[in-house]
DNA sequence: ACACTAAATGCAACTGAGTTGCAAGAAGAA
DNA sequence: TTCTTCTTGCAACTCAGTTGCATTTAGTGT
């Protein structure tokens, strides 16, 4: 881990009045790190030997979700896959791509997406997740 | 349960090459009649006295979801929540909307929305998804 | 109408990610 | 440093989902 992901880790824990506490820290930064979204076990691995307790990841994922800065990304095979809230903004959340022919789930983060309606009947429409289907590149060639 | 609505279950059973037996039709029935999407407990409310055994309605909503009679539509406190696919197209399947306040969420069936692109970067796109999130006509007064 | 076969059902038992309670430990404020 | 409050680890629990297998049934072809 680079030092200035820690320093990243330890501010956004900071800025949402969250206890820097090692734990935290450590899976805050995997999740910086990591290109897609990764369930409990993917986060707990990566951490090797440092790897807290696993309610301990539990709880922190939940209280870094509260917070804003960490999202539940999508549910897969009854498991939930967590991310970096970076690459989102306030009203629209990066679309995920999940591809029948492999099963694998990858973030389309720079992916342009069309703005939805604020309002809807009566409805405020504050946030906007968007999940796609269909064949990845791989896949496509195979078939 | 309507006679119209039972006919029109042993239709798409057919249609999806299933065999059209009591649990099947009874279940797909209660789907095509809920307004939103339900969960296993709650179709098997429905069903009362004529309900099968869970597993039973474990696996026939495997069917008819690998048919693509029924759609998963999201998830919520680790159960899935089902719903005639009727209301989709091949495309797009229509948004729910999860309220932060009261935690309900709807189908917003009839809402048009922005195409998104059938392919980006190499990944074909078959078919899109939308969550929506923020507040009910009811929460939005109480606010 | 009857026999046959592949598929569906019910039951019981299992699975495992998620969840909780509580005692011990650590972060941050005074 | 002391104190308070929040966090952690452990063990035990929850419960929707899942599986294996014996029994029953839908649909097909006599
Ligand atoms: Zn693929
Ligand atoms: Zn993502
Ligand atoms: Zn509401
Ligand atoms: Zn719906």
């Amino acid at each position: 881990m680079s030092p200035a992901t820690r320093c990243k880790a330890e501010t956004l824990l900071t800025e949402a009045a969250l206890r820097r506490t090692p734990p935290r820290i450590a899976v805050l930064q995997v999740l910086l790190n990591a290109r897609e979204p990764l369930n409990q076990d993917q986060i707990t691995a990566r951490l090797d030997r440092d790897a807290p307790n696993k309610v301990t990841v539990y709880r922190t994922l939940q209280a870094l979700c509260a917070a804003g800065i960490v999202h539940r990304a999508f549910v897969q095979k009854r498991t939930w896959y967590f991310e970096s809230a970076e690459r989102c903004t306030e009203h629209q959340c990066h679309p995920h791509f999940t591809c029948t022919g492999c099963g694998r789930t990858s973030c389309l983060a720079e992916m342009r997406l069309p703005a939805v309606a604020r309002s809807y009947k009566g409805y405020t429409i504050q946030r906007q997740r968007v999940q796609l289907e269909g064949l990845c590149p791989k896949c496509r060639e195979c078939k």
